[in-house]
DNA sequence: GCAAGGTC
C-alpha cells in the first residue's frame, strides 16, 4: 500500500480529492484518512509535530537536580499525539511505500522525519517526499509525478533548534524561579522568543520612564474667507521661548493675505496582500489582541470561510484565479457593488510584498459569507480579510493636497489642505482612512480676515507604547519567532504576568526580569540568539555542519552563562524580588501608616487586605475574590493602589470554563467608605461587547459592566440570578402578608405594612 | 510547574 502523509488533515483531505476520485474517508485508530481502492493507497492528515523533546522523568522533578545539570542532561524524543504515532504504527506493516507531503518548509520537513521514524522502527518501506506550491490539480498532480528524497539535514536543522530551545529555556527559567522563589504556577519563565520580546516592551517602558517633557508654544491663527474659516499655523512651527512666540503673537493683526497657493496631488498605492503579520496588524488596529485576532482566524479557516492563517506569503500565487474569487461575491449584499466594480476593470493588477514564500498564499477570503452566518467578532475580520482582498486588486487612491502661505502682519503662516479625489481602493478599504481637510477656494492676493490667533502652550510627548500589531510586526523583523508563534508569545508573557493592559505594559516583575537577565545572562535578552541559531541551521541545512556540533557549542556556551548567574545568584534574587514587591505595592495603612499585606481568611479561603500591624492595628479592607493585582494608579485621597481583580473562572452554560476577566476594582479605602460607587469606567460600557468576554484573554482589552465584573458570568446568567432574587423577595413578601392575615386579620389589616413588627413578636410566641 | 514549533 502507498501511504502519503500530510501535514494536517485539511490538506489530506484537498490532495485526496485531486489524486484519488474514489476516495473514501476511513479511520485509522480514530484518526480520520482517505483511501482509494483503485490506487491502493491511503492519505492521511497529521496535526503539526507528533514527537516532543523533553528530559527524562528523572529529571522532571525540579527539585531532584540544580538547573545547570539540565545542561549535561539527555533529552528524548516522546510522542506528543499519542493518537496519531499510533496510527502510523498500525499503518507501518501494512506499507511498501511512504511519500512524505508535509508543508514545504523547515518544520514541514522535521515533521515528516518525524513519522518516517516511526514506521522505520517497525518496517522497511521504501520513502519520498513531495514539495508543493498550492492545492491546484496541476500543482498537485505535477509534485506528486516527480517526487524527491527527504531532506534529512533540513530536519536535522529544525531538531537541532529545538534541543537548543529546550535547553536554554528549561535551564534558565528553573534558575530564575529558584532565585526569585516563585514556584508552582507562579514561575518565571526564560526563552529564546519570549525574553527578548519582553526586553522590546521593558526598553520601550524604560524610555518613556525616562523622558523629560519639555513646553514649547505654537501660534495658531483662525482665519475667515467669506465666512468660511480655517486654521493656519506659524511657519516656525514650535517656539521653544515663550517670549519669542509671545512677541509674535502681540504685533498680530486683523488682516492677513494670501501670498501663495501650491496644488498638488499625490498617488497613494494600494494595500499588500495580508499575510499573518499584516493581517494581525491590521486586526490590532481594530482593537483586537494578536492572540484573539488569530483564534478568530483559525475559526474563519477551519469553517471554510478564508483561507490559510498562518502563512508568510504576501504575494498571491498564479494559480489563484482573481476574479474568479471576486464572482463569488456576486450576490452578497455587503460586497456585491465592490466586487462587481472590480469585475468590470478591463485588467486585474493585484499588489505584491517583498516576503514570497512557497507553502501557503497569502490570507484571501475563500468563501462569501452573508451576516448570519458569523457572529460579529469573526464578521468584522472577515469583512476585513474580503475587504483587504478587493483592495489589493483595486487602483492607486489621489490625494489632492493644497498648501497656502498667508501673512499676517509680516509673519509668515501655512494652512494645509487635502482631500481624497480619487477614492480607488480607499473607497473598498475604509480602514484607516483620515478624514479630509478643506480649505476654501484660495488664490494669490487673497485678502482675508484674522478672527482670532492664539498663543498654544504644549508640551513634548514621550514615545508611545507598542501596540500588539507593531510588536508583532518588530518580532518579524529581527526574526523572532514564527508566523505561527508570534502571537502565542506575546499572550505567554501576559500569562505570565509580566506585562499587562493593552497596548501592553511591563509589571515591575517583568522589568525586574529583564533587568537580572541584562545583567548576567544578556545572551538570552536580544535577538541575537535567534540570529546566530538562523546561520547554524542554515548551515546544517547546507550540509556545512553538523547538528550535533551545534548543539554541543550552544551548550558549552550556556555553560559559560550559568558561571555568571550562580555567581550572581543573591543579587538576582534581590532585583527579582523588589519587582515582586512593587506588583504587590498596596500603600501605607491610612489608620496607622504600616505597609497593608495581603492575606488570606482562614474560615472561606477569600484574600482580603490587612494592616501589618496587627494586632496593634486592626484595619481590614474586603476585597472580592480572585487573584489580586496592585496597579500603579494611586488613590489620591488615601494614597492606596488601586486593585485589578481577576475573578475566578466559572462554568458557562455550554460547561465549559470561562475565564474570569480582570477589572479595576479601585482603591479597598473608596469602597469600604461607599460601597455602591462603581468605578468610572462602567459607564463607557458598549453593551455588545458582552458577547466578546468568554474570548477576551488579556485584561485591559475589553470594558466590561459592572455586573460582569463582580460576577465573571455572561449576561444571560446574571439575568437568571437577578430572576431568582426578584421571586424570592416576592414570595417572602407573600408569606409576610399571609402570616399577617392569619394571625391578626383585623387589628392589623394589610393596608398598614408599617406594624409588621409587632405581629411577628406575637406569632413567633404562640407558634 | 520549564522552550518553541507545528496544529485543533
Amino acid at each position: 500500500m502507498h501511504l502519503i502523509i500530510t501535514e494536517k488533515h485539511d490538506a489530506a483531505s484537498k490532495i485526496a480529492a485531486i489524486l484519488f476520485k474514489d476516495r473514501t474517508p476511513e479511520r485509522i485508530n480514530g484518526v480520520p484518512a482517505y483511501r482509494s481502492k483503485a490506487a491502493d493507497a491511503l492519505v492521511i492528515g497529521l496535526a503539526g509535530h507528533i514527537l516532543e523533546l523533553d528530559f527524562p522523568e528523572a529529571y522532571q522533578k525540579w527539585s531532584a537536580f540544580p538547573p545547570r545539570e539540565l545542561i549535561r542532561a539527555q533529552v528524548v524524543t516522546y510522542p506528543s499525539k499519542k493518537d496519531l504515532v499510533g496510527a502510523l504504527a498500525t499503518l507501518a506493516t501494512k506499507v511498501t511505500r511512504v511519500t512524505i507531503a508535509t508543508d514545504y518548509d523547515r518544520e514541514g520537513e522535521m515533521i515528516g522525519v518525524e513519522a518516517y521514524n516511526i514506521i522505520k522502527k517497525i518496517s522497511s518501506p521504501t520513502f519520498d517526499r513531495v514539495r508543493y506550491s498550492s492545492f491546484t490539480k496541476e500543482e498537485i498532480t505535477k509534485a506528486f509525478a516527480s517526487p524527491t528524497a527527504v531532506d534529512f539535514d533540513l530536519a536535522a536543522a529544525g531538531e537541532c533548534r529545538q534541543e537548543i530551545d529546550l535547553v536554554w529555556g528549561a535551564a534558565l527559567t528553573r534558575f530564575v524561579s529558584i532565585a526569585g522563589n516563585k514556584f508552582g504556577k507562579d514561575f518565571l519563565s526564560v526563552g529564546r522568543v519570549q525574553t527578548p520580546l519582553l526586553a522590546l516592551i521593558v526598553d520601550r517602558e524604560k524610555e518613556i520612564q525616562a523622558f523629560t517633557s519639555k513646553p514649547y508654544w505654537e501660534i495658531v491663527a483662525t482665519l475667515l474667507k467669506e465666512d468660511r474659516s480655517f486654521t493656519a499655523s506659524h511657519k516656525r512651527g514650535r517656539f521653544d521661548k515663550k517670549e519669542e512666540a509671545a512677541a509674535i503673537h502681540k504685533k498680530l493683526g486683523k488682516t492677513a493675505v494670501v501670498k501663495d497657493v501650491k496644488a498638488d496631488r499625490k498617488k497613494e498605492q494600494p494595500p499588500i496582500p495580508f499575510n499573518t503579520t499584516e493581517f494581525v496588524k491590521a486586526a490590532s488596529a481594530l482593537g483586537f489582541t494578536a492572540a484573539s485576532a488569530m483564534q478568530i482566524a483559525e475559526a474563519l479557516y477551519i469553517n471554510g470561510w478564508i483561507s490559510y492563517p498562518r502563512t508568510d506569503n504576501t504575494v498571491y500565487p498564479d494559480t489563484l484565479n482573481l476574479k474568479d474569487l471576486l464572482g463569488i461575491f456576486k450576490t452578497s449584499p455587503d460586497f456585491a457593488k465592490s466586487a462587481l466594480e472590480l469585475l468590470a476593470m478591463p485588467s486585474i493588477t493585484p499588489t505584491r510584498g517583498k516576503v514570497e514564500t512557497k507553502d501557503h498564499p497569502p490570507i484571501y477570503p475563500v468563501a462569501c459569507a452573508m451576516r448570519k452566518d458569523l457572529d460579529d467578532r469573526q464578521w468584522k475580520l472577515y469583512e476585513l480579510v474580503v475587504r483587504r482582498y478587493f483592495a489589493t486588486l483595486s487602483p492607486a487612491c489621489e490625494w489632492e493636497t493644497i498648501k497656502a502661505e498667508i501673512d499676517i502682519s509680516g509673519e509668515p503662516f501655512a494652512a494645509n489642505g487635502k482631500q481624497l479625489a480619487v477614492p480607488g481602493w480607499r473607497k473598498h478599504y475604509p480602514y484607516g482612512l483620515q478624514k479630509d481637510e478643506l480649505l476654501p477656494p484660495l488664490k494669490a492676493g487673497d485678502p482675508l480676515l484674522v478672527r482670532k490667533a492664539d498663543l498654544l502652550e504644549k508640551k513634548t510627548e514621550p514615545p508611545k507604547r507598542y501596540g500588539q500589531g507593531k510588536l508583532v510586526q518588530m518580532m518579524e523583523d529581527l526574526g523572532l519567532g514564527t508566523k505561527a508563534t508570534r502571537h502565542e508569545a506575546l499572550a505567554k508573557l501576559y500569562q505570565r504576568g509580566f506585562i499587562e493592559g493593552n497596548p501592553p505594559q511591563p509589571t515591575a516583575t517583568g522589568i525586574s526580569l529583564i533587568d537580572a537577565l541584562k545583567a548576567y545572562a544578556s545572551a538570552i535578552t536580544s535577538n541575537a540568539m535567534t540570529s546566530k541559531l538562523e546561520r547554524d541551521m542554515d548551515a546544517i541545512a547546507a550540509s556545512q555542519l553538523k547538528k550535533a556540533a551545534v548543539a554541543k557549542e550552544s551548550r558549552e556556551m550556556l555553560d559559560k552563562v550559568f558561571d555568571q548567574l550562580e555567581k550572581n545568584r543573591l543579587e538576582i534574587g534581590r532585583i527579582l524580588r523588589s519587582g515582586f514587591a512593587a506588583d504587590s505595592d498596596i500603600g501605607p495603612c491610612p489608620l496607622c501608616g504600616s505597609a497593608l499585606v495581603v492575606r488570606e481568611r482562614k474560615s472561606d479561603k477569600n484574600k482580603f487586605i490587612a494592616c501589618s500591624g496587627f494586632p496593634n492595628c486592626r484595619n481590614t479592607y474586603n476585597v472580592p475574590p480572585g487573584t489580586l493585582k496592585f496597579d500603579k494608579t494611586v488613590c489620591e485621597k488615601h494614597r492606596l493602589h488601586h486593585v485589578k481583580v481577576t475573578p475566578p473562572s466559572t462554568k458557562g452554560p455550554d460547561g465549559k470554563a470561562v475565564r474570569g476577566k480582570a477589572y479595576d476594582f479601585g482603591c479597598p479605602a473608596c469602597r469600604k467608605e461607599n460601597p455602591s460607587v462603581m468605578p468610572p469606567c462602567v459607564k463607557t460600557c458598549k453593551p455588545d461587547l458582552r458577547a466578546m468576554i468568554p474570548h477576551g484573554r488579556e485584561s485591559g482589552e475589553l470594558v466590561t459592566t459592572e455586573a460582569h465584573r463582580v460576577t465573571g458570568l455572561p449576561q444571560r446568567h446574571r439575568d437568571a440570578q437577578r430572576f431568582t432574587e426578584i421571586f424570592t423577595i416576592i414570595i417572602m413578601m407573600l408569606t409576610l402578608r399571609l402570616q399577617l392575615l392569619f394571625f391578626c386579620p383585623s387589628r392589623y389589616p394589610i393596608t398598614s405594612p408599617v406594624t409588621i413588627p409587632v405581629p411577628l413578636q406575637q406569632g413567633s410566641g404562640r407558634g
